[in-house]
DNA sequence: TGTACATCAGTGAACGCGCGTTCACTGATGTAC
DNA sequence: TGTACATCAGTGAACGCGCGTTCACTGATGTAC
């Protein structure tokens, strides 16, 4: 009633978004390879042949998920970055914030989890690239703490990848449709802790050998 | 030309056996879910209708994957329980067993990482339950060592999990079909061994909390 | 503001194809006598 | 050993179905004058 006016681009936007949304719907347990056109198509709302307005294909979607995702993850990383200056407790403070962005993205973060070894080709490639960048940020960041400043930039790259493994190690627990009791959510945290704990005892005690 | 018998058994049995080799040649490059029936048959050299002569469902068929593949698994144990013996670095030759056992069964482990979180409903289950069988036996394995045996059973089961996670992503390193690179082992080894000796110099330092 | 034409997101019919599954069958192997 | 019948792994035709993709279309929105 009010004049509210779309244009043709907003809408267009609009329907795009709608099948991403589609999709990430139909992926909570399956797999892409597994999904089809016109499934995503049909939960969208629109005819199967429009989808090639806005995808050449569902290989072009999956990587248009992956570039999503991968926003979310790395939003999920400065948002980390702010509560770590704010709390004293560094694990605490992480596991908080991994936890937090993981329900509120669930979606995103079980699509990279699942697509990251499943996936095929392109999409595969796109995480695992995206994957190593993130672990090199995480490894710098690394660096800058007075007890690793003496590390060598191996070193800091493996302390990352154990760090980021564990970390997507709860992810899964989080995101497994199977274990859909919210009330063990406590006890993964409670997990994530230690294990990182344990992780940064080793990182105090670690002498190079080369 | 010589008098060899094959009873009509021995003969489905190796049709069997075609069929589940056909499967995991198919399965090096996809996963489970995006694989027909028909598909497997042609690769096994029948005729798609006589699946059923053998399996119920593909998804029957993924279950005796999981099977054969978790075999491969056990066996690996096995056979590092007997290098462990008879050297003297733990990490050296655990490293070691699982490289070769790995190259060896290739397409079982492949198996296993790919369907670990993309496959659907029964297998992903079968798996997750063997991989939490295999993690609680390491734990008692390791509650033998002088270092660990007053830990807590949470604490021993965390650090069993904080191996197997890690030693899993070694192997996925290590059969990643984009990375044909066989020189590269050498370096993926090296790295195993780091990331043990971090893990393991946290054990040393270790006081649980509780 | 009004008109005439261009753009283009979404439609709907149609295609050929591979799919899982059914069914009646064949013919070699196994078994009973 | 020889014969008659039973078993059953593998065959091949047939089915209905959902798939990705093509194409000509419609009608609302956008643009130029």
């Amino acid at each position: 009633m009010t004049a509210e006016q779309t244009t043709r681009q907003e809408r267009k936007q609009r329907t795009r978004q709608a099948l991403v949304d589609a999709a990430l719907r139909l992926l909570i347990d399956r797999n892409l390879a597994s999904l089809s056109l016109r499934e995503v198509t049909k939960e969208a709302g629109i005819v199967p042949t429009a989808f090639y307005r806005h995808f050449a294909s569902m290989d072009d979607l999956g990587i248009t998920l992956v570039d999503e995702s991968m926003r979310t993850l790395r939003g999920m990383v400065r948002e980390a970055r702010k509560d770590r200056s704010s709390s004293e407790d560094v694990i605490t403070s992480s596991v908080q914030t991994l936890y937090s962005q993981v329900r509120a993205n669930e979606d995103h973060f079980r699509f990279i989890m699942r697509e990251r070894y499943a996936g095929t080709g392109r999409v595969r490639a796109a995480i695992a690239t995206e994957l190593r960048l993130f672990a090199s940020e995480l490894a710098v960041d690394l660096g800058r703490f007075d007890e690793m400043r003496a590390w060598s930039a191996e070193d800091l790259r493996m302390m990352a990848d154990l760090i980021v493994t564990a970390m997507l190690g709860t992810v899964m627990e989080l995101v497994d449709v199977d274990t859909a009791d919210r009330e063990a959510d406590m006890e993964i945290i409670r997990q994530a802790r230690k294990r990182l704990r344990l992780i940064l005892i080793g990182v105090a005690g670690w002498r190079s050998e080369t």
